[in-house]
Parts: structure tokens; sequence; C-alpha cells
DNA sequence: GGCAACGACAAACTG
DNA sequence: TGTCGTTGCC
């Protein structure tokens, strides 16, 4: 018995669901069941419309809630509806039909996709093939451009007329040789994988006709993040029918830096002009307190008129809370302590709680945090697994097992395991090839049969591994994915090569890690044998970290803003609300920008349910140097009545410090703490109460020697050696203790 | 060509 | 503070 389609639906939600054919726009607030609606949409479409399964496409922001929406509706429309549905990213989808279809593009099926890594590595190439200076013209900054251009649906030609400075110029010339490149790898980054697909449907109206039939119903969710490619994508699959059923909130757009543009959803009712506009205004996550704080900050962004009006019933619910540490060592001691407290108090789990932040970089002192607490903890993002070296490695094998034309991932181990060919003779391998105008794997077999420019050593080199690709090639169509890989691990030695490299102990760390990729293997062994290589090394490239994200772990979850988006969690901290960091200092300058950083601290106000912690730190060290920071100008937009300091108050008798922040302070000091974890500060020090040499104990990083002591403001900063290292402490803050004896 | 040591430079978010 | 790239030596 499938589960009722409208219980537990209010009335803005069940109109959605059941709106009449034709495009709707769903403005949705943060918290107000959106997925829950684009899922019963799905569902409403199949059990009352009777619309074939087969002819739903819905696209979602992240592959994790693909398969989160797939498994509810199991329970709503049964199983084999909902395997009959296609869902799934703007990229993941593209990728499917591209593959399905490329032999009208003139392309092989078997493209590979290029993630960041592999497009540096190949704009670097680009960049030295083309003589420029590679500190003027820094790969990344070239492929940042060219990535904009790609979201704007520009290709090279286009680019060169446009563009008139100089530095355009240069790039338009690599953008074209990347380009060049890519397709003589077969190879597709992935704003390539959006770009292509547009240009297929424009080009072949056949293959668009057959999509539109296919499609009836198109559902879109976080349309506020569709940059120009997604966009057009979207127009061109919906402009037979019309049944388009957007989701989205314009105040959570957060990706206007990799090209989404907040005007797609705020024109929708221009660009559907029978457009339906639903709003969703009831909040069903957060508390009063949490939603009144979120909502001050967002309205702090000014004129532009906002059109929906968040409430929610679950009551006013605790203060937010605004804490001011030391420096990020505080910051995140304070959050560990905190939330030791709250479990301890049997009040949440691990689980419940989640830590975000601007920046990765700031999960480090998080970290070393949790681990001096013993707390449990898990950090999303950061070096990804996938981009291990020798996991990147071994994947670059197998994508030239898939694709030996691949010359991004041919260059990379080339040479590894190490075999002597070194910088000279790929510089003479890639040159020959250009020369030839054919792929570097091509060059190689050349080698073999003709007369190539190379010295015998260098010709056994690479003649010995060009015997190693073959050896994995012939192994290709007859072995199961998870044997293809055994054999390869055994024919390139790489147990050994990694105990060659590193020694012993990160050597069998780096191994298991290889271990974990056949792991991973294990799931596409059931597939045809022929597709079990290319899809698998295809959901390699797609999955984002989030992807991974599991809640079963009791743990607290380290995160950044961005990866937070659609999450939620009963205590959520917001740590490093300072300005440089939030606003980002690289988004000072324009105004959008930083309203964009507004949204951003508004998604991350949004993901909390009972609980909402914001912090800053008083100085704060980058690239390893410690300045005085100052609170986010977004605090300045908050009420302070709506502010609970859990900070202790100063006794201030000094005279008013230089530091603005002091200033600052005092006028957001809002009533007394609810939930002051600390007994007061003692008054300040007129003279140091610490002297180098003397034994101190501290309650969690356990005895120490003062190594100096001086006054600072109106406190004492104490730099004491522990046993791990040295730290710099707040007397008052950090309790320590004199040891006598 | 390979390896070790040193120095420069970097860190915004991601599919 | 850590990583990566370059340099210089074997």
């Amino acid at each position: 018995m499938p589960d009722d389609l409208f219980t537990g639906l209010n009335p803005a939600q069940q109109r959605a669901v059941q709106a009449v054919d034709g495009p709707v726009l769903v403005l949705a607030g943060p918290g107000s069941g959106k997925t829950r609606v684009l899922t019963h949409r799905v569902a409403y479409l199949i059990r009352a419309l009777q619309v074939d399964p087969y002819q739903i496409l819905a696209v979602t922001f992240t592959n994790k809630a693909a398969r989160e929406m797939k498994q509810r509706l199991v329970h709503l429309v049964g199983e084999e509806a909902a395997y009959a549905l296609t869902v799934g990213t703007f990229h993941s989808l593209c990728a499917r039909f591209l593959r399905r279809d490329s032999v009208h593009l003139g392309r092989e099926r078997d493209f590979v996709i290029y993630d960041g890594d592999d497009q540096e590595r190949l704009m670097r190439r680009v960049v030295r093939e083309l003589n420029l200076d590679e500190k003027k013209y820094a790969p990344r900054a070239m492929l940042a451009r060219i990535s904009s251009a790609k979201n704007e649906l520009v290709g090279p030609a286009e680019y060169a007329r446009l563009n008139r400075t100089y530095l355009d110029e240069i790039v338009a010339r690599c953008y074209e040789r990347y380009q060049q490149l890519l397709r003589q790898s077969n190879a597709l980054d992935f704003d390539d994988l959006l770009v292509e697909m547009v240009h297929l449907f424009e080009q072949h109206p056949a293959v668009l006709g057959h999509y539109q039939r296919r499609y009836a119903y198109l559902l879109v969710d976080e349309y506020q993040d569709t940059n120009r490619a997604q966009y057009t994508l979207v127009k061109q699959l919906a402009a037979q029918r019309h049944n388009l059923f957007a989701v989205g909130d314009n105040d959570q757009s957060i990706y206007g830096w990799r090209g989404a543009d907040i005007r797609n959803i705020l024109q929708f009712e221009q660009d559907y002009p029978d457009a339906q506009v639903i709003l969703l205004e009831q909040n069903y996550r957060s508390t009063q307190a949490i939603l009144d704080t979120a909502q001050a900050v967002i309205a702090g962004g000014g004129k532009q008129k906002h059109r929906k009006n968040l409430w929610t019933d679950n009551g006013s619910g605790t203060k937010v809370s605004l804490h001011e540490g030391y420096d990020q060592d505080a910051e995140a001691s304070f959050v560990a302590d905190e939330i030791a407290r709250l479990v301890a108090s049997g009040e949440v789990s691990y689980g419940d709680c989640a830590v975000m932040y601007r920046v990765n970089a700031q999960s480090r002192a998080l970290e070393e945090a949790f681990i001096q607490h013993g707390l449990r903890y898990q950090i999303i993002g950061g070096t990804r697994f996938y981009d291990r070296k020798e996991i990147r490695d071994v994947l670059a094998y197998l994508r030239l097992t898939a694709n030996p034309y691949d010359n991004v991932a041919l260059t990379r181990v080339l040479n590894w395991p190490p075999r002597g060919i070194g910088e000279r003779s790929e510089a003479e391998l890639t040159r020959w090839a250009n020369e030839l105008g054919v792929p570097l794997y091509q060059a190689l077999r050349e080698i073999e049969v003709g007369t190539s420019p190379f010295a015998a050593r260098a010709r056994s080199a690479l003649l010995g591994f060009l015997a190693n690709i073959d050896q994995i090639l012939t192994m290709r169509n007859s072995l199961p994915l998870t044997d293809l890989f055994d054999a390869m691990m055994i024919c390139l030695e790489v147990r050994e090569t990694l105990l060659k490299e590193y020694d012993s102990e990160e050597a069998e760390d780096r191994w298991r890690n290889v271990q974990e990729l056949r792991n991973v293997m294990n799931e596409y062994n059931h597939l045809p044998l022929e597709s079990q290589l290319s899809t698998f090394l295809e959901e390699v490239a797609l999955v984002a970290e989030v992807d991974k994200l599991e809640d079963k772990a009791d743990a607290v979850t380290c995160i950044t803003l961005h990866q937070a988006k659609g999450l939620e969690y009963p205590v959520v901290f917001l740590v490093g609300l300072e300005e440089g960091l939030l606003p980002h200092s690289r988004s000072l300058n324009e105004r959008e920008q930083v309203e964009e950083e507004r949204r951003l601290l508004y998604v991350g106000m949004t993901r909390a349910r009972q609980r909402l912690y914001l912090c800053y730190a008083f100085r704060r060290a980058t690239f390893g140097r410690s300045n005085i920071t100052t609170r986010t100008r977004f605090l300045a937009d908050i009420p302070k009545e709506l502010l609970a300091q859990t900070k202790q108050q100063r006794k201030t008798t000094a005279p008013p410090a230089q530091s603005s922040m002091f200033t600052a302070r005092s006028t957001i000091a809002g009533p007394p703490p609810k939930t002051a974890a600390r007994p007061p500060r003692p008054a300040a020090p007129s003279s140091p109460t610490f002297a180098p040499g003397q034994h101190v104990h501290h309650p969690t990083f356990g005895d120490g020697v003062v190594v100096s002591s001086r006054l600072i403001e109106n406190d004492e900063e104490v730099t004491v050696k522990f046993a791990d290292k040295e730290r710099r402490l707040l007397a008052s803050f950090a309790k320590l203790e004199h040891l006598t004896g």
C-alpha cells in the first residue's frame, strides 16, 4: 500500500503538488519542504495524472539528492515506477545522454571526463606550448575565464571575436588550443558536458525532438543555481510541452562565482508568461529565534523587495548565541566544549551537530580541538579521496584502458612507476606527436614500427610503457572490473612501487587507499562487461564529496557553507564570521559579490533546527601569521536583542583599548548569557601572574612549562610549552593552574 | 635521469 | 604552516 500523497502537506504545498500542466515556479524558503514537494509532485504525476514514469525527468542538485528522491518514491509509487524515472544532476544526465547520442557529434562513445586536476595539467601544457609565462598566465586563471565563457555558451571563436584586451586574446588562443587537445584526447571537461548537450540539441533537431517527446514532464530543483548553459538546456527541453516545474529560492543563490545566474529565477515569469507562481513560506525546520535572526541578515541586504514572508510555528526556542574567541584555536575549543556539554546533557548526539565555515583551511583548527577533546568528527571535503596521488595514478591507468588516447592520463603515468622516462623524453614525445598530429598513444605505436627521434635508451623505456598499456588493453574486454584491476596492479607492480616511494607505514596507508578503490569497483561487477569500466569512471568523475556524506556515523560534521546547502542539523556552529573570511576578501570589491556572501551566511544559519551559534575570533592566523580581525559586517544587521552572548563579560576597568574590536563588542553586549559554560572572568591583572619556567596545568592540554608571559589589552597572554607543542593562551580564558613543586 | 634539499608561494566555494 | 616546483648534485 503506497503512502498517501497529501498527508502532512500544507495547502500551499498541496497546490504546488497538484498544479495543472504548464510552467510552475515554486519559490520556497529554507526548510519549507521543497524537496518533499518535488518528490510528491512526481508521485502525483504518476498516480493521479497517470503519467508514464518513463516520461519524467527530474534534475537535482547533487547525486545524493537524486538517490534520496528515488528511495522516497519507492514508497510513494512502488519500485518499478521509481526505477523507470530519470533522476540526476545536470552533469550526470548530460554525460548519460551524450554517451547515448554522441554519434551525432562525430566523437567516440567512450569519452572521458576531465576534472579540475586534469584540466590544470592540460592547460599547463597549452600555456607552455604557446610559450607563455606560467607565472603571468596562471593555468588556473586561464581555466577560470574559459569556464565562465563555457557557462555562458561562448565558444573559442566567439570569445576571440567578443574580446578586445590583450589578455583576452591570450585567453582566446589558450581556449582554442585547449579545446583541440581535449578533443584529441576524446575528453570533455565538466563544463563541456553541458555545452555539448546544448550544441547537440541545436544542431540536431531530431535528437532534441526525441528528448522533448520522451520527457514530457521536467522538474528542476535549486533553479536559482542554474547557469546559462543549464538554463538553455531546460528551455530547449521544455519548449514543446512547457511542463516545467522549477523549485528554488533566490535568497539561497550562492553559486554566482561558477556561473549561476540569479536572474534565471527572477525572470522566470518573463520567460514563461503563462507560469503559475507558488510561494512556500512556512518553515518547518528552525525555531522562530533562528528564523528571525536569519531573516534580519537577509533583510539587511536592502532594497530588493522580498516576495516571501517566512514564518514557523515551531516555537521561539533558544536564542541564537554569539561568541567571540581569542583566536581560531580558542574558537574551535569553544565549539568542542559546547558540543561536549550538549552531548553530556543528553540533549543531542554528536551526529546532530555541525560546524560550518567559509574555507576548508578553517577545518584544521577544529580538527585539532576535536582530537584534544576526544570528540568523534568527520570532515567533508578538503583533500578528497579521489585527489590522492596514488588514487589518481591508478585511475589514470584505468582511464587509459578505457581510452588510450587520453593524453593527460598518459602523461600522468608515463613515468609512474618510474621507468626512466624523464622530462626530456616526455617533451620530445609530445613534440613529435604534435608534429605527426596524433595523440601520444598513437605516437608511441609509431616508435614501434617506424623511425623515431629517440635514442636507444629512451626508445626502449617508452616501448616498455607501451607494452604495459597494451597488455592491460588486451585484458580489458575479458575480465570483470575487479579482476582487471588486480591484474593491473600486478602487471604494474603498484604495491612494490609504493613501498619504494614511501616508508613502510605510509606505503601501507596508500596501498590501503588503492584497495579501497577496488572496493568501490565491486558495485560495478554486475554490469555488462563492456560497460563496467566506463560507468565506473564516469561516476567517479561526477561524485561530489557531499554525495558520500553519511548520517549514520554518530560524529560531528565539519563542512563548508557551500556544501551544507540542502542539509540540516539540530545544532549548528558557524565559525569565522569575520571580514575577509565572510565576506571573503576576494569578494569585497563588488557589491553583488558581497550580497552573495550575505546569502551564504543566510544559507548557513537556516541549516539549524534548534540551536545556532555564531562565532568569530579576535585574531586569526593565515599563512601562519596572526592578525587582528574585524567582525563581519553582517552581524550589524542583527538586532542585538535577538542574540545571547556566550562569552564572559569583561570587567572593563582598563582604559579603552586601541583595537576597534573592543568598542564594537560593547555595542552588542546582550542579556546575560543563557548557556554560559564557563565561570566569569577574573579581574584583569595589573602585572603578569605567570613567569617563564613555571609549571602549569591546563584542563585540556595537560601539564606544561611557561615560556613567556606578557600583558596585552586587559589580559595576560601566556605562552606555554605543552607535551605536543607551544601554545599561546589567554590567562583569564584558559583556566591555567599553577603547579607547586 | 633520479633524488634530496631548499625555497617560494599559497588558500574561495564545486561538478 | 604545508605543498609543490626548482635547483643542484650524484
